[in-house]
DNA sequence: GCAGCAGAATGAAAATACTAATCGTCGAAG
DNA sequence: CTTCGACGATTAGTATTTTCATTCTGCTGC
């Protein structure tokens, strides 16, 4: 998952980042406005993480140009005055969340896994696919109620699947999704072949019906 | 799908080649303004990728020329510069889209095909012609909503007689759509009869009447 | 209407492009 | 320092695409 931090004070901004990569995200920086809006711009995020006060403007007018452009993009206001103005005119602005600092990590997360799963699979917290359950909040993976150990990738791997459920995928954009660089990942997919077939293996030993299909010369598709 | 590339810097041209023919489009290269007037005057490209700064010419009075010519379909103006004026001078003079080096290949990605969508199928993302669907965002094709498995070549074909429903398209212009290479297709056109074949007859096995007919001498058509 | 011919369909084999399995490397944990 | 597992590159295997030889069909001119 693919998130923007728009936040100005560089420390706050490190551990933000540290944290939520360790959390296996992939974070992009904007330390300003005008960064932010660029990058908004161009690039889609899962959640973007807006903070209000910003060295050449204010986040939530941003805001407001994200939803003026129908951006559909998650966003969580944060604001270091508690102020109930600032609280309602977010909200009002078609903001996700609201934080306050100084906040803990482990609710900044909640809250960003929360705003995803509202986002992409409508609030539910664990996806159902007959004999395969994915639980978004403990991570977990389960085929006929027994756990399925997966490894982060192969993870990441299935919930991309699973949440383009019914569409052929190309290479392209799972290995941008795994990868979050896209430095030189054009010419090169043998790792995703591995992932799959780790990630097949697991699910199949398990009990899994062939949910995973290579769709030859297209990419692989999570049919349900 | 096929595109045409008009950029002079040779690392972005192949970056950008490279990720569009994984993707399935069928690329064209133009390095220059001179270049890419005269491919656009013989060949017909579902979507043109012009860059403004090129080394002997501004792509921005290629782009007037095109619209005088009323060939300004399907054209996305990409500039270095974030400038406003010439987002808004490329959007005035009839470009269908915009976008601001650098970008990620994805977004270049989507832009396409939102752009093909709006010109050949007026942003519809499901075509539909009575029991035969094409679904183009999952890439699915369903006969009696029964998927019929094709391979990209056979997907290729349909789209492409699809969006010239009701219209005799030659062999020149299929195998042109299907291969790009313009050098030697004019003298083989066994490789479309197989597909043609392949495509048919999986449409019918799947309970799919004839839509797609062979004009004796002319080509084919597909009718609805 | 019929012969001759060019275009189109068919089936199979060769060539190619794509996918999957194996194996070695690297880094982390004990 | 050793062991284990995750990761990614090489290699092997498979589906698709193209080519080729052949048959079939529908036009054209006589």
């Amino acid at each position: 998952m693919k998130i923007l931090i728009v936040e100005d004070e560089q420390e706050l901004m490190k551990s933000m980042a540290t944290y939520l990569k360790s959390e296996n995200f992939v974070c992009e920086e904007a330390p300003d406005y005008k960064t932010a809006r660029e990058k908004i711009e161009l690039f889609s995020y899962d959640c973007i993480l807006l903070d209000v006060s910003l060295p050449d403007g204010n986040g939530l007018s941003l805001l407001n140009e994200l939803k003026e452009n129908k951006k559909s993009d998650g966003v969580i206001v944060i604001s270091a005055k508690n102020s109930i103005g600032d609280r309602i005119q977010g909200l009002n602005l078609g903001a996700d969340d609201y934080l306050t600092k100084p906040f803990h990590l482990s609710e900044l997360n909640a809250r960003i896994l929360a705003v995803i799963r509202r986002r992409h699979f409508q609030g539910q917290q664990i996806l159902i696919f007959n004999e395969l359950t994915i639980d978004l909040t403990a991570k977990t993976v389960t085929v006929h109620r027994c756990t399925v150990e997966l490894t982060r990738k192969e993870y990441d791997l299935l919930l991309y699947l699973a949440y383009n459920k019914n569409r052929v995928i190309s290479k392209n954009a799972i290995a941008e999704h795994l990868s979050g660089d896209e430095s030189d990942i054009y010419s090169n997919y043998d790792f995703i072949y591995s992932h799959m077939k780790n990630l097949k293996k697991k699910l199949q030993q398990a009990g899994c019906s062939e949910y995973i299909r290579s769709i030859y010369g297209m990419g692989y598709k999570f049919d349900v």
